[in-house]
RNA sequence: GCGGGCGUAGCUCAGUUGGUUAGAGCGUCGGCCUGUCACGCCGAAGGUCGCGGGUUCGAGCCCCGUCGCUCGCGCCA
């Protein structure tokens, strides 16, 4: 066995010439001058370039050697000659002239190519990972994904946290998503379900007295894919605290987020601590979402009283038939082109809208079909209360009081998008705050859990008993970073009477709990801490920093969109005796074939 | 489950109003080249235009169906 490398490939410097050295690495690219080749090795590090002199069998050699494939070379370095540095790389002063070369491995024909930068479809690209991962922004990606991890789990544990681990194979969580189950094979017709989160546990962890627990953690969802939601499974700063408020749960994450992001964030502005805390009545009310991206400087308002009775007859029926209009506004679009509204318009109906009616603010006057309607006092209230100067325009969605919000929060990043207002380059923090404990489910009439059951009910038993359960809200929140929801977290309902009360309203029995969930209702009959935490997402976190539009560019082996991994083939059939030994048959649907 | 986009050489893409033998770059193979660094130059191979059906004298192009990938909706408290 011959000794592999005595330096890396972005090592050597000028001041390492007449040095003897051996370098192990990729043959990244190859220019044969015929009498003179050129390698450019590659290793994690960087890149070096190696001389090959004609007349040699080690010329013919290197000559036949594939891109890609592995080589040892040694040689001596020498500073290249003047006009011959190359600025570009940082070991680009010297390079190294080859005296012997060993082939650790030869490459085929590749499916995609490293050097470069080419696109491949993602199919080539999953298929063939472990050569997608050499290209230099994969391999800083995945760089950028260990520091940020590193620097998470260092300032936790600055901060007093301790990591621990809790367990894979689990029984089923409360988070509501689809479950990964896996057969028990000493329990017949039983399953381990892995964690949706480590929520029940960390909860637990707090009762036994250890304060404040952090954890990298893994979990699994069986869910369909998004752009920023892998399939499958994902990883959590999971953190969970003892003896805390709201606030002081804000008061621990902003410093730990904000600085983990200004350490990475290459120069990148990144909100100040304390981040702004937004009820979400107002985040639904101002920006159209519980996930509002702060960059793009739009607000929304409510215009409803303004049209209630118009003689804009449209809006005027849509409010006396309990709908609401909302107003976007459009600064300096005024001036814009027909079909600049008119492009818009069509887009609206293209999300399913009506329309996306406007009002132009120009210098002679308020323009447009439904400034024609209303009466002019009405046109005044609503630039007033818009806060609109002349050469504004404003936008209206209006429709149900559960979608017209949600379509005007659409508007505004569409509008934004189009009139270039959404400041790139930056990292806007919020907390969305005081998410409400229940919803009406529109289907079945019913009072369900609009968000995490274990949140602690603001004013607790009193406002269970006394409230509209509709108008109660949790101490539940979310962390938002650019439009993007990091995490929600929620103070905990550590009090075994109010959890049985507030799975009542929504129409559980004290038994169905107690069946579900009596691990955790009896952890806190023992003494129970009050607790709180939260649990950003880290893959969320990295692809904001490394700036990329899909999740999958962050993680190492990812699965594609239908949740197959296409290089180890999964998920793939067993066999019938593995079928038997764990208790199971199957039963296909009628479409798929059993291969 | 539903909707949008895409599918042409190994890869990225072009392909006119439906009209002769479907093109380019990268890659591959062969040849030339002693200072390149995405080297350059000459040449070659490589195509079921995703698949099936239809319209037409004639389909990569139009229509219907289907499959795959992708983005979004549902779902993800």
């Amino acid at each position: 066995m011959h000794a592999y490398r005595s330096h890396t490939c972005g090592q050597l410097r000028a001041s390492d010439a007449d040095s003897t050295v051996r370098l192990s690495g990729w043959v990244h690219s190859k220019r044969d001058h015929g009498g003179l080749l050129f390698i450019d090795l590659r290793d994690h590090y960087g890149l070096t370039q190696i001389v090959f002199a004609a007349g040699t069998d080690l010329f013919n050699t290197a000559t036949d050697v594939r891109v890609e494939s592995v080589i040892t070379v040694t040689g001596k370095v020498v500073a290249r000659m003047a006009g011959t540095v190359n600025p570009k790389l940082p070991t680009g002063e010297v390079e190294v002239q080859a005296a012997e070369m060993v082939v650790e491995s030869l490459a085929e024909v590749l499916p995609m190519q490293v050097a470069g930068d080419q696109d491949f479809p993602d199919e080539i690209r999953l298929k063939y990972r472990y050569i997608d991962l050499r290209r230099d922004k994969m391999q800083r990606n995945l760089k950028l994904r260990s520091g940020v991890i590193n620097s998470f789990r260092r300032r936790m544990i600055d901060a007093g946290f301790t990591e621990f681990q809790t367990p894979i194979l689990t029984a089923s969580s409360p988070e509501g998503a689809r479950d990964f189950l896996v057969p028990a094979r000493l329990h017949p017709g039983k399953f381990y379900a892995l964690p949706q989160a480590p929520q029940q546990f960390k909860q637990l962890a707090m009762v036994a007295g250890l304060d404040r627990y952090f954890q990298i953690a893994p979990c699994f969802r069986d869910e369909s894919s998004r752009a920023d939601r892998s399939p499958g499974e994902f990883y959590q700063l999971d953190f969970e605290m003892s003896f805390v408020t709201q606030e002081d749960v804000f008061n621990t994450l902003e410093p730990v987020m904000a600085s983990v992001f200004e350490e990475f964030s290459n120069g990148r502005a990144v909100t100040k601590p304390p981040f702004p805390r937004i009820p979400y009545d107002m985040s639904m009310l101002e920006y159209g979402s519980d996930k509002p991206d702060l960059r793009n400087p739009l607000k929304i308002t409510d215009v409803s009283a303004q049209f209630a009775g118009s003689g804009f007859g449209l809006f005027a029926k849509i409010v006396a038939g309990g709908g609401i209009v909302r107003a976007i506004p459009a600064p300096g679009a005024a001036g814009k082109p027909r079909g600049f509204f008119d492009k818009l318009n069509e887009w609206a109906r293209e999300e399913g809208a009506g329309g996306l009616g406007y009002i132009a603010f120009d210098t002679d006057g308020a323009k447009g079909p439904i400034a024609k309607n209303l009466e002019a006092d009405r046109v005044e209230a609503i630039r007033t209360a818009c806060g609109l100067k002349t050469g504004d325009a404003v936008f209206f969605a209006a429709g149900k009081k559960d979608e017209a919000p949600k379509f005007a929060g659409r508007v505004r990043t569409r509008v934004a998008q189009d009139l270039d207002l959404i400041e790139v380059g930056e990292f806007r923090f919020c907390w969305i705050t005081d998410f409400p404990m229940y919803e009406l489910n529109e289907e079945t009439g019913q009072i369900d859990f609009s968000h995490n059951p274990f949140s602690m009910p603001q004013g607790g038993m009193e406002a269970l008993n006394t409230q509209d359960p509709l108008t109660i809200k949790a101490y539940q929140y979310d962390i938002v970073c650019n439009g993007i929801e990091l995490s929600s977290g929620a103070i905990r309902n550590h009090k075994p009477e109010i959890m049985i009360r507030a799975f009542e309203i929504a129409g559980y029995p004290a038994s169905e709990v107690e069946a579900r969930f009596g691990g955790m209702l009896n952890a806190f009959r023992y003494g129970a801490s009050p607790h709180g935490g939260s649990a950003p997402g880290i893959d969320r976190i990295v692809m904001l920093l490394a700036d990329e539009p899909n999740i999958r560019e962050v993680i190492l082996f990812p699965l594609n969109q239908q949740g197959e991994d296409l290089m180890m083939q999964a998920p793939a059939p067993i066999s019938a005796a593995r079928l038997k030994e764990l208790h199971l048959a199957l039963a296909m649907p009628p479409k798929v074939k059993a291969d």
